[in-house]
Order: C-alpha cells, then sequence, then structure tokens
DNA sequence: AAGTGGTCTAGACCACCAC
DNA sequence: TGGTGGTCTAGACCACTTG
C-alpha cells in the first residue's frame, strides 16, 4: 500500500474502493461473492458498520447486490434488451449487432403479462396530451414485459374511453396487430409519434414490481401518437429497469 | 396511532414513509427544510442510526438532500432541459453557424466550456463502431455542458485522427457549424444518426463532475454519426444528469 | 446449525454552516 | 458558537439462506 495515503479520506471510502479495484481487476467477476461484512471487520479492522457502509456505497451504485443470509455478490448484468423506437414500434430485440453495446442474449424467454383495463378520470397530463377536458374518462390498459419470467418492464396505455367503447381496446386481447391496429378501424390510425425519455431512481413500489435491486434507476418512456390531423390519440407511459435496457433511436438529419 | 400497524415494517422505513407522505401532502415543498435527525430521534424515540436511516431510504429515492451542517431539504426539480435527438440535428442548425446547443436552453444561461482535444488509441467499441482497426489513434473532444453555472452533462467526442488532422476539429474552437460543418467540409457530411440510450448510478467521479446529490442517475447518450455511404465518422458518448433532462424523439411510423 | 446480512441501540468526535 | 449532518465504535437480537 503507497504511504502517501490520504487520511481525509473516510474509512468506509477506502474500503469501497478496494473493493471495487479488486473487481475491475478481475479478482471477482459476476456473480462472485465478496468478503463478508465480518471477514471485512478483521481485514481492515473496522466496526462493523464502518464495512456495511462500505458495502452501502458499492450498493448505491449499482456495482453490487447483498443477498439477505447469502452475502454481497459482483452484480451481473444481464443486460441488452434492446427497444427501437423507430424502426419498429415497441419491439424487444436482442443481440442486434452494429452496436456498441453487445448484446449477448440468445434463448432468452420474452413475456407479455396482461394487467387489466379499466375506465378511470384521466390524469391531468394525460388529459391534456390527449386534448381532453380535466377529468375526462379515460380506458387504461396495464401490461407489463417479461424476460425470463422477471420483469422489465410495466407499460400503461391511456385512450379516449368514449372512443374506444365497444372495441377490441376495450378487452383485454386487443386482436390481431394491437390497438394501433383497431385505432386504424375506428379511422384514426396513428402516423405520428413522440417520445419523452427521462430517467430517476424508483419509488419503492415501483422497486417492487419490477423487481429492482438497490442502486438500480427506472428509465420513464412516455409515447404520444398521433393521427395524420395531429390529434392525439394515445399516451402509453412506460417503466423500464434501466438495467435490462438500450434504447435505440436512429433517424436522418432533416 | 392506528393499533393496526403492521409490526413488520421497520423503524426506520416507518418514519421515512411518515416524511415521504407529509412531503407529499405539501406540509414540506421544494426546498424546505426537514426535521433533523436529533427531532426525529425525540419524536419517534429511536436511534440516531434509525432517524439517518430514514433519510437515506429518501435520499436514494432521490426525494431528499442532505447538506453538510444545515439541515436535510427536500429536493427542488429545476429539471426540464429538453433535448431534442432529431430535429436540433436539422441541417439548418448548424449548417447556418448556429449552435446546436443553443437548441436547448430556454431564456437561461447556457455555456460550453472545453476540456480538451487529444489523440488517443481507440477504446475498443468505439474503434469498432468507427470501422477502424482496433488500437487505432482517435481524436477525443471533451466538452462540459453548463445551466446556470451548473454542469449538466459531460461529451466525449470521437473522431479518426488522420481524417481530421490539420483542421479545425483538432483546434480547441472547431469554428461557425462545428465539428459537423467541419467533417462536411471535408466531403464527409453526416447525414445519419444513431443514438443509444441508458441509464445507470454514477460512478463517485461522475457524480463529482456533474455536481449530482445521491439518488441522481445518469442517462448516457451514445450517438454514432454516419455519411451518406453509411460510414461512421463520429462517436460522440454524453452523461447526462437525470434529474435535469428530458430527452425527446419525434418521428413518422414507418 | 452456522453464518449471513438487516435492524437497532447508545454512545463518541469531527467538519461544516448559519447566526 | 451552537446545532447540523458525517463518520465511527461496540455491542445486541433477528430472519434468512445455505450446507
Amino acid at each position: 500500500m503507497p504511504s502517501g495515503a490520504q487520511k481525509r479520506q473516510p474509512k468506509y471510502q477506502r474500503i469501497a474502493a478496494a473493493l471495487k479495484e479488486a473487481i475491475a481487476a478481475g479478482q471477482y467477476g459476476p456473480g462472485d461473492r465478496l468478503p463478508g461484512e465480518s471477514e471485512l471487520m478483521g481485514t481492515y479492522g473496522v466496526a462493523r458498520m464502518t464495512a456495511r457502509q462500505a458495502f452501502a456505497a458499492l450498493q448505491a451504485e449499482g456495482l453490487v447486490e447483498a443477498r439477505k443470509g447469502a452475502g454481497v455478490f459482483v452484480r451481473e448484468f444481464k443486460v441488452g434488451l434492446r427497444r427501437r423506437g423507430i424502426q419498429r414500434l415497441a419491439v424487444e430485440v436482442w443481440g442486434a449487432g452494429g452496436s456498441i453495446w453487445a448484446a449477448d442474449g440468445h434463448g432468452r424467454d420474452p413475456q407479455v403479462e396482461f394487467l387489466g383495463v379499466s375506465e378511470k378520470p384521466a390524469p391531468a397530463a394525460v388529459a391534456a396530451a390527449l386534448g381532453l377536458p380535466a377529468g375526462a374518462i379515460v380506458r387504461v390498459r396495464r401490461r407489463r414485459f417479461l424476460l425470463d419470467a422477471k420483469p422489465v418492464m410495466v407499460a400503461t396505455s391511456y385512450l379516449d374511453a368514449a372512443l374506444t367503447a365497444g372495441t377490441a381496446i376495450a378487452e383485454p386481447d386487443s386482436g390481431p396487430g394491437g390497438i394501433y391496429a383497431r385505432l386504424a378501424d375506428l379511422g384514426r390510425k396513428p402516423v405520428r409519434f413522440r417520445e419523452e425519455v427521462r430517467s430517476r431512481m424508483p419509488t419503492p413500489e415501483e422497486a417492487d414490481g419490477l423487481g429492482l435491486t438497490s442502486g438500480t434507476p427506472v428509465v420513464l418512456v412516455c409515447r404520444t401518437a398521433f393521427t395524420a390531423d395531429g390529434h392525439a390519440v394515445e399516451v402509453n407511459e412506460m417503466t423500464l429497469d434501466a438495467s435490462a435496457y438500450v434504447l435505440e433511436y436512429e433517424f436522418d438529419a432533416p
């Protein structure tokens, strides 16, 4: 150890940095178990809470994952779900080549779980986006996307309840081509889309619903679909496990 | 206190939930100071570390911000920097000598801080994306974007060093229209773009460079620019303060 | 059954901020 | 200067996972 160590750095940060370095050096690979709290106490001669703080720092960074009763493990990023916003709408692809982040994902098992349709008063922002009066009734469709039986996304779709009454959009199975085909049947074919992308830490409820370990943000994608005459017909709010997705947008210079 | 309270929920979570509820109810607004650790100790009859854990939970959620020596405050989200992935790259914008960054800010004070140009061996992924042999030398331009004197983004641009030698791209000031205009001068006008978007928690270095408070993720945007003949001429890796940005992509159905 | 992380207590000294 | 959060100690009991 270099003698020039800065005394100003807290012990837990030095321990965290040492662990991080060991991980970066490949001494611990994805899925490997790190030395436990009691082992760190002995190795560094610190109290237990100090060792825990070191782990907490690594967890907050998303590098490490603690499993009750088992140990602390280097996180493995199964990642590589690639969501193309433009070429094909809401189509999940994996293993697409030619990109910066290599995505290996063969033999994955994607599923869609239907969570229900209902009618509710529109949230203010949704009503505004759809051009409906405040408090108008909207149809709400909720779905959850799973990869290898693990949830990676929750999507909530909002549509004018009056417009879609009596159509397959009000049913669990929206039929071949999905709700966009049904909207086309109604003469409201979506031809233009806007997606707004944000990221933040999940609420405890979101973390629970997506099975997120701490240190994992969510990505929020809000897609609005417009008809040729410029009217919004659908708002779709998606909450993604940030560690599972790469969003891709490809376009020409206008 | 209701007698039906679940005993299974840890104290710190109950305290955190109570504070969260008070914030949601408007009892504490953005920027307001919350009751301090010692006050929580008295109110709930807990040890200091328990009160701290409650705050830690809210910090991890990005709801709250602790300031040394001052207190714990409800975070204020000044947010709303809107980055348009498609329209912003319009030829009219950079072709006319205007700054792309100017399309971002609205009435506030945007600044670009130049961090340097250099030549380095390309990271493997960058070399592959640019179609260069492994270890080829690339020109690296680093910039930091500030809004109201606070950093919100760091951008690192990679270009073929041989191609750009002797041009303004190798200089701190890349001239009117920026590097895209210079690439056009070289007969390598970018006409197509791909952006890949990810999000994760920042490394300590990134958090430091962007002045992020804990509980704030970063958004990574990797843009690749292609010429008309399909060759990649630039890779630009951007690291954004997730709490400051909304990315927007608007496009027609294929 | 042994070991692990999760929760909790009751102290301590420090650096920093506001008054 | 007094109060704040940041760091650290040395114990304790618990629920959980694993062998």
